[in-house]
DNA sequence: GTTAGCACTCTTATTTATCGAGTGCTAAAA
DNA sequence: TTTTAGCACTCGATAAATAAGAGTGCTAAC
């Protein structure tokens, strides 16, 4: 069966009626806002060939119809008609979001805040990564007589920190040593170098020192780990309880997000927007969600993303515009935040 | 009307059994568990008795009866025998709480883990603040031609870092001045009196160089504002779904437990264990929930506080015990980590 | 190809009936 | 004076019956 051209027209109206509504749509409703004139019966004909077709579906026999994953997906590519922010909303992201200008994290905590407001949806951000980022600066601070806080700056202008124990007194030759062994190993290296291969011929030439020195390292190791595993944040996941045909589902999903990991891959991809549909997701928790995600670039090379997780009736004329309007406009305030 | 021996048993005898089945009890299944022999009508003009002493009522006229605040308090003062955890209950704690040994951070986050899975319900623990903590170290590290990273490190070994714009170029002079000044009016002094008015007179005597460095010292300031209201970390808030009496409370509920300042506010108490039942608490969104904050002191002195919220019909004669039990672990903890 | 008409299906809401746990009261027993 | 058996009554919870309504698919005529 083919797609003829009142089919695409009625396939935009039903997922566009039904985004609004949320009600399954039916045949009568249909004629008010559809400007082709015929009868119900007609569309009834035409709904039930786009049903065959497994674009449409039906809750319960005697039901109006619901978008499937693959009809969103055709209104998706090739029906929509893009709604751009308007004015006031652009200037209004804008002057939301550059209230955290300066710091990254409160950057995209911003982003975060107003996107969850304005799509009343789940936001969630990366924070910009460098994957080539080097270590820029490590320090060890003594905070008791066997303990001492292990911080590491990167290039991509990511701290880490942690407190760290050893079974030795730390003495001012302790740091010392620390800061040569860094100079001589760490300082200039890309993260990703520093893996536990490498640790272990470090140990080892520490020779007398090693059981010393060797906690310091191994958490310098953990961070450096840490800081090229990008951070998550999440904004209004309360937002979610607002859609009712999330139902239960709520409650796993949110356990889901609050997880950071399965998002941070969930969000690494490199297309400049991504919109997964149901059950287009690969983690089964966001079987009935649909995402938005898109990409930042800071300085001109991939960096991070912004995401709205939600209902899979998202009215996605509208947010994916806004999406890949605040991501760039992120982009740009993280780019004169951080150069090269 | 005067509480005899009787009325107690009764009373401690419906509050237990509600606690542990969530249902409102009437007489005749008291009767079964309870080592007094009377019949259930006594029980039940005993009962009558002690609802209309304010310790139980009726969710409605043909129902059993339901503790209510007082009737909990009552128990809890007077009639509770406290359950103090087993040494298999003990072992496993310790072992939990010891894989974050070292970072108190972590230490924390382990220990709100193991007691929101021990107990079933949301758990709180604010980070160890040293009230009269100094300023040990602050790091200015250039990360763009107009941007740096800000760092302090505190004398209670708190770690906090932002970046901060400034409108001109920042040069190596300007980290000069930056440490000069910092080591003759930073160091050392205690955080709290880093406000707006030491910051002006400090800004009025940079003279030329004020436009240049004012950026980096308001942001130290609130560096130093931030170490000082302490963190609070929040485990376990999807526990909270599985208690079917918050109803919908829980999402209002959980909104609450986000924002941490109130919940800062709440466990800033000095007592070495709070009990709030239901209406006792200050918040009307902790109307329906119970809050057991338990501090624990590091070096001797307090320090922090570990809290877990739940449902009015929490099992107090088990879980106060436990939470006094986890939090002098924590504290004892802390204090091998960060010692004077 | 389109449409009016109609019987049919299935959900949702509303009403009605039934059940049972628990109470309070009374009057007798201890 | 306290305790107890007995009983009528209340009221929520559950289930069954009923009604209303939206929407469909099919048929036959246009």
């Amino acid at each position: 069966m083919e797609m003829t051209e009142r089919k695409q027209k009625i396939l935009a109206a039903v997922v566009e009626s039904y985004i609004r509504t949320g009600e399954p749509v039916g045949s009568k409703n249909l004629l008010n806002e559809l400007d082709i004139s015929v009868s119900s019966a007609t569309i009834r004909n035409e709904m039930a060939d786009l049903a065959e077709m497994g674009y449409l579906e039906q809750p319960h026999t005697s039901a109006g119809r619901v978008p499937t994953t693959l009809g969103y997906r055709y209104y998706i590519d090739k029906l929509m008609n893009r709604l751009e922010p308007s004015e006031a909303d652009r200037k209004s992201i804008e002057k939301s979001v550059a209230a955290g200008r300066g710091d990254p994290e409160q950057l995209l905590e911003k982003a975060g805040e107003v996107i969850a407001k304005l799509t009343g949806c789940a936001a969630v951000s990366t924070m910009p990564t460098g994957d080539k980022a080097t270590v820029r600066r490590a320090e060890i601070v003594p905070v008791g007589s066997r303990t001492a806080m292990i911080v590491l700056l990167t290039s991509a202008g990511t701290l880490k920190s942690k407190a760290c124990r050893s079974d030795m007194p730390i003495t001012p030759h302790t740091v010392e040593r620390f800061y040569n062994v860094c100079s001589s190993q760490f300082i200039g290296k890309p993260l990703e170098e520093i893996g536990t291969v490498m640790l272990q011929t470090l140990v080892a030439s520490l020779g007398e020192h090693a059981l010393e020195m060797s906690p310091f390292f191994v958490t310098l190791a953990d961070l450096a780990n840490d800081a090229l595993s990008s951070d998550v944040l999440l904004e209004g996941q309360s937002n979610l309880f607002n859609h009712r045909e999330l139902g239960n589902n709520v409650i796993e999903l949110m356990e889901f997000l609050r997880k950071g990991d399965p998002i941070a891959k969930l969000m690494s991809g490199v297309k400049d927007i991504d919109i997964k549909i149901g059950s287009e997701n690969e983690y089964k928790q966001l079987a009935n969600s649909s995402v938005i995600i898109s990409h930042y670039d800071v300085n001109g090379s991939r960096s991070g993303a912004l995401g709205i997780i939600g209902p899979t009736r998202l009215n996605y004329a509208k947010l994916i515009p806004y999406m890949q309007f605040v991501s760039s406009l992120v982009g740009n305030m993280l780019s004169e935040t951080i150069e090269d």
